[in-house]
DNA sequence: AGGGTTGATGTCAGGGTGTGACATCACGGT
DNA sequence: ACCGTGATGTCACACCCTGACATCAACCCT
């Protein structure tokens, strides 16, 4: 398939977050990134939309993760049930193995506004697809998209708890502990 | 103060606005902008941080007027109340006056993916502002990240709403049926 | 084994975005 | 009348991103 060596697009993703750790986004130029990973800048553009994505790859996965529990729960399940089951999908992605990666990643994203900006279109995102497979389970507006939007809420709050330097628990508890919390909000 | 005719950057948004209707915005050029508002690219540039923020201006003074209200709520209002309080806030800001041309705006937004990104980031924003207003007024973590979420989610579906072509209610009025249906949902 | 196909990569050119540095001009104060 | 102040204009430039075309390796088919 490939010209040379295979992995080009995983080439690119190391490269970019070893450089933005390095030198932060901004200053590391896309050129750079594709001259580490021994390709072209003209290559790195056929991978990735734009210089923002190289980081935010495997988005598609996580919204699998997240409509896939939905669909798999069981009949009779509330709206808010549903939507839980939506959000525990996603434990089994973030596992501690991911952890070290997942923090190296965050610290890039928070350092820099546009790629908090790209984050949050992302969780946007998540959360419209969390929507749609609502509807499909029957639950109708507005109830899907808030039901949607609060567990958007939750694994966000969650996964910025998950990636703190001194956090152990595992991602499934704090979520669990956030939803006590948000159930008590009402 | 200014050299010619003032206002430059009232009319840099009122040419923005006009181009991105009529042309859309990848189409339209922030030289295309400057031209029509008869000052130079540089110009523009001194108004507004980049292209797409001249869609977005006076957030800020949305941004008051969520907290104003929560700062302004009674004592011993619990965090839904004070997140209520604030989202009562932007009634004032968004009257049947600015309808019109907060419909045409958004016409242009959802025209666009970097413009909906970009709407999103400022939703992220006026949350954490939230959140940080409900923490001056006593609220603890999580709940008041929770509680502010929750407001914004509410704040978010209404507008959309409230701009969406046919609709007649006020802002307020859809407001307080999606903080009902929110209610019930847990 | 040889030739054609396919798909990823390289090369080149160019428009658009955004910024730094410096010049210019109108206005207000003195 | 002079001088500062602040907004604007001019110029140069790095970087982002894309279209068009060329190139090369792996695979398929006979």
């Amino acid at each position: 398939m490939g010209r040379w060596e295979p992995g080009g697009r995983e080439r690119l993703q190391l490269a970019a977050l070893d450089l933005f750790l390095e030198n932060g986004f901004e200053q590391t130029t896309v050129a750079d990134i594709a001259l580490r990973a021994e390709l072209t800048e003209r290559t790195f553009y056929r991978h990735f939309a734009d210089k923002r994505e190289v980081i935010f790859g495997g988005q598609e996965v996580l919204v699998d993760a997240f409509t896939g529990a939905i669909a798999a729960a069981p009949d009779g399940a509330s709206a808010r049930d549903l939507a839980e089951a939506g959000v525990a999908g996603a434990e089994q992605f973030f596992d501690e193995e991911r952890r070290p990666w997942s923090r190296r990643r965050q610290i890039v994203i928070d350092a820099d506004p546009a790629l908090r900006e790209r984050e949050s279109l992302k969780m946007n995102t998540l959360a419209e697809a969390v929507a749609v497979a609502l509807r499909e389970r029957g639950i109708g507006d507005p109830v899907a998209e808030l039901a949607a939007d609060a567990a958007i809420s939750v694994f966000r709050m969650a996964f910025a708890r998950w990636v703190a330097p001194d956090e152990t628990r595992s991602l499934g508890d704090i979520q669990r502990e956030l939803f006590a919390a948000q159930r008590a909000l009402a």
